[in-house]
RNA sequence: GCCGGGGUGGGGUAAUGGACAUCCUUGGGGACUGUGGAUCCCCGGACCCGGGUUCGAUUCCCGGUCCCGGCCCCA
């Protein structure tokens, strides 16, 4: 009988394993430019650290069991928790700490373009700063990684801040702030007649309704966004302080990319502990779901402990940017080293085996064909490498190899030591 | 959880209510006893699962499952 595998899991071979490790490495390397560490952490975590952050549907969104000891445990939906829960642990980091991992994360959801039910998942955060120039930084971070993968215009940053999106909505009479996010989260999905009706549920006028649309209506730059706030508010001068920050962010910004960065009032997050700036980044030409996202949460660490540790951080989920990267014709294999396969016309493989290792020992690939089959299956077998290196008894006895280029069929027999040297 | 479209060797496909299920490709081997990606030959490998209708089902019907996509939700 055959066994399948889960809905919406994946597998993953080695021709696409190559470009995967390449492309991750490449964003991990990133992080690491910027200071940042690795960490990692369990894949199962109790449940309940999902329930204490939004309690409500997300049970149901999880991989969660009890296990043998009664206790209620679940498959990581995603990394932040775990990452605060070990930041929380330890009194005695000095700070600003910069930290990143790449876990697999699980959601139990219908599977659909750009998404599964367990993908991996790469995050970084900067802990114990909350400041113009640590949200510059993240953001920054994250449009250098699209940037590393060769996604530089063909992607945009869409930026908005929590706070100034909750004065607003106050200044313009809105009680039921958590909902009326929900509702802005869906504006570009829903039509104006459904989105405007949705406000009347909460009893918003019809006044605040049209100056919340004439907000959300456009991406800004974020010159205009002064001006753009001085003509929707009763009162500005509130949130002025605010304002310039997130004027000043922008100018940082532009020190880490060249790429498009707008003001989006529509971009505020699903999740609810957010309470400061909050990004998206888009494909430019908006064919699919958000690449990556990410916020400031100042205040999740009091679900661990008593103190408020500021933190600003992001995602970025290994689906849409396969989808993004795979249309762009990016989803490449990177790898530099050189690879050898050496065939042998003897059995007597100690010459080989003892060559293969002197090329490892120089950090490039070499593995020895053991299979004892004539020459021409051999070097079928070392088409997809570099180089072949051919072994007989004349190159026993010569002390030489045989070499010969895979790409142009270029092949000549030199000394042992001066192939050595060559490396 | 809901809706739509799909499922034939590893990948891509053809046909069929009835006999050994087509072709291409990949893989293994050979023609070629020390030289690959050409050609030719040989070999291996498939009807998603269960039930129903039928003398007989890969084919028709129902259910399930998985895949693709959409909704819900979004970490």
């Amino acid at each position: 009988m055959k066994i399948g595998k889960i809905k919406g899991f994946r597998d993953h071979y080695p021709e696409d394993m190559e470009i995967r490790n390449s492309i991750f490495n490449r964003m991990t390397n990133t992080a690491e430019n910027f200071g940042y560490k690795r960490i990692d952490f369990p894949s199962l975590e109790l449940l309940d650290m999902y329930k204490l952050k939004s309690g409500s549907e997300l049970v149901n969104q999880t991989f969660s069991f009890t296990d043998r000891g009664g206790r209620d445990v679940t498959l990581i939906p995603e990394a932040t928790p775990s990452t605060v829960r070990l930041l929380t642990s330890r009194k005695d980091l000095p700070r600003p700490i910069r930290w990143y991992s790449f876990p697999k994360v699980w959601r139990y959801e219908e599977p659909q373009e750009g998404r599964f039910r367990e993908h991996y998942q790469f995050n970084s955060d900067l802990f114990g700063i909350d400041s113009q120039e640590a949200d510059a930084e993240v953001v920054g971070l994250a449009s250098k990684i699209l940037d590393t993968l060769g996604l530089s215009g063909v992607y945009e940053i869409n930026i908005n801040d929590r706070s100034v999106m909750e004065y607003i909505l106050k200044d313009l009479d809105v009680s039921d702030i958590n909902t009326a996010f929900s509702i802005i989260d869906k504006y570009r999905k829903i039509d104006k007649n459904s989105f405007s009706q949705l406000f009347k549920e909460i009893g918003v006028g019809e006044k605040s309704i049209d100056k919340i649309t004439y907000l959300l209506s456009e991406k800004i730059n974020i010159k205009n966004l002064e001006k753009k706030l001085r003509k929707t508010l009763n009162n500005y001068d509130g949130i002025e302080d605010r304002i310039n920050r997130i004027k000043r962010t922008f100018e940082i910004i532009n020190y880490y990319t060249d790429s498009n960065i707008n003001y989006d009032f529509s971009v505020v997050r699903g999740l609810s502990y957010y309470t400061g700036i909050v990004f998206e980044a888009f494909d430019i030409q908006g064919e699919l779901r958000a690449i990556l996202g990410g916020g400031r949460y100042n205040n999740l660490s009091t679900l661990f402990s008593d103190e408020e540790i500021p933190a600003v951080g992001f995602a970025i989920g290994d689906a849409v940017i396969e989808l993004l990267l795979k249309r762009n014709n990016l989803w490449l294999n990177n790898s530099l080293k050189t690879s050898y396969y050496i065939c042998s016309t003897t059995n007597n493989y100690d010459y080989p085996v003892k060559i293969a290792n002197d090329i490892r020992n120089k950090n490039k690939i070499a593995l020895v064909d053991i299979t004892n089959r004539k020459l021409s299956a051999q070097i079928k077998s070392a088409s997809s490498y570099n180089y072949a290196i051919i072994i007989g008894d004349n190159e026993i006895k010569g002390n030489s190899i045989t070499i010969k280029n895979m790409n142009n069929s270029e092949q000549k027999t030199i000394k042992y030591v001066q192939f050595m040297d060559s490396l």
